[in-house]
DNA sequence: CGGATTCTTGAAAGATGTCAAATGGAGTGG
DNA sequence: CCACTCCATTTGACATCTTTCAAGAATCCG
């Protein structure tokens, strides 16, 4: 997805102008190029918002004790709510190159104040973020392993929108070890996983970053656990 | 805390002013009293946002699989954040009897669209809200439940506000049940915690909702896991 | 005071984590 | 274009932790 397309979903649910929206915007934002694998230069000491143009990123969370945990992923588009410094670090770090739109919290609700179908796209996006977070807790405290991966994969494809009907290939632009800081499981136990959902004929992995799911009605099963106990 | 300091919280991140505040909010709203045990009577079929005047309560996700999972815990001046049905029904349930102030996601920010301070007021309470669901996450991601329970303890302290110097006493106005839909954790598990901590001299229980923090620093660690792995 | 619910404790089974080694793909250089 | 090397991924065996199932104790409420 290129720059034009990006600011098209804000512009989509803003009411479609395109170019006005990015050249209101830039007076409050930095530009940010951000090269796979180096995280977007924010201050700690206050919230931002960061708006996704390009690539793909994650949202990082340092603990204390020195080990990463991933709490979301993103793609172009996306509006990301990067939390100040408190508990846990956070760094939003990119997973392919990435352009960025850099806001302070407070800037950017300067900038869309006045502007009501602005300051409600913005609305908007955070809410869509809460919700999404609230999925993945919701993924995440559910025990087995097969459930978490399961889901995952799913929502990747619902995002990916890589919908190539009955077996859409999904694209993971991270590594193993992303998903599983993002899962709260090990990366063998990923592997392990893929492996058994491949034995069952669920998914196929054409390549290390590409999976193509064969049955999703089974893989909604296998997320959901219809009917026994969860 | 009663309506007045509830409100109070959310008045003193407007301006002060707190009356206006309530009768601006009014119309816009439907006042809303919860008995214990019940669920705010929302319509599934869209966004709410839920200020609480008074009272506890839970946000739980139903899972397809029929199972409860509770996504956050709300107490009197929280912006809560419901989102409309989609992978699971969300549903927010007192745990105290409550006052709520429920409002369609549109309506409230058309009710505080112009008033730039209560604007970034209602917009700092969803953030927090997100921010707080990161915190969640990222504690579920960690695998032991040690690690889980002495952080809930924690959270619930620094919100409580019981801050009763070396040694707060801590609430816990919901169940183990709640506790464990909360965690991921069997009721089982967390009554072990519970008493592995007892034993350890971290934690006393005075009643069966009340725990007394006795060593915060040795829950930090226990929470934090300085040092060794994850 | 008594019943019922909630919480606690115990033992065994299952699942994931850990450690170690082998495999395979991706990219590099010849 | 092919072979080689490197590193992520996969697989295996075992230890550990949580769940499960079952029963007993404590607390709350009427």
């Amino acid at each position: 997805m290129n720059l034009a397309q990006g600011l098209d979903r804000f512009g989509l649910a803003v009411g479609g102008a395109i170019a006005p929206i990015r050249e209101r915007l830039r007076p409050f934002a930095r530009h940010q190029r951000t090269a796979q694998g180096a995280a977007a230069a924010l201050g700690p000491e206050r919230d931002h918002l960061v708006y996704m143009l390009d690539g793909h990123a994650k949202l990082v969370a340092r603990t204390p004790g020195g080990q990463d945990r991933i709490v979301a992923f993103h793609c172009a588009g996306d509006l990301v709510t990067v939390p100040a410094a408190g508990l846990h670090a956070y760094a939003l770090a990119a997973i392919r190159d990435c352009n960025l739109l850099a806001f302070g919290r407070t800037e950017l609700l300067a900038a869309v104040r006045d502007d009501p179908a602005m300051l409600e796209a913005v609305f908007n996006q955070v809410i869509d973020g809460l919700e999404r977070c609230r999925e993945n807790a919701v993924n995440l405290g559910r025990k087995s392993a097969s459930k978490r991966v399961a889901s995952f994969l799913l929502t990747m494809a619902k995002r990916g929108g890589q919908g190539a009907g009955d077996a859409p290939v999904v694209e993971l632009p991270m590594s193993r070890r992303d998903v599983s800081d993002y899962l709260g499981l090990t990366i063998e136990t990923i592997s392990r996983q893929i492996s058994e959902m491949r034995k069952l004929g669920l998914i196929a992995t054409p390549s290390r970053s590409r999976v193509q799911l064969l049955d999703c009605e089974a893989l909604k099963a296998r997320a959901n656990h219809f009917a026994g106990a969860e």
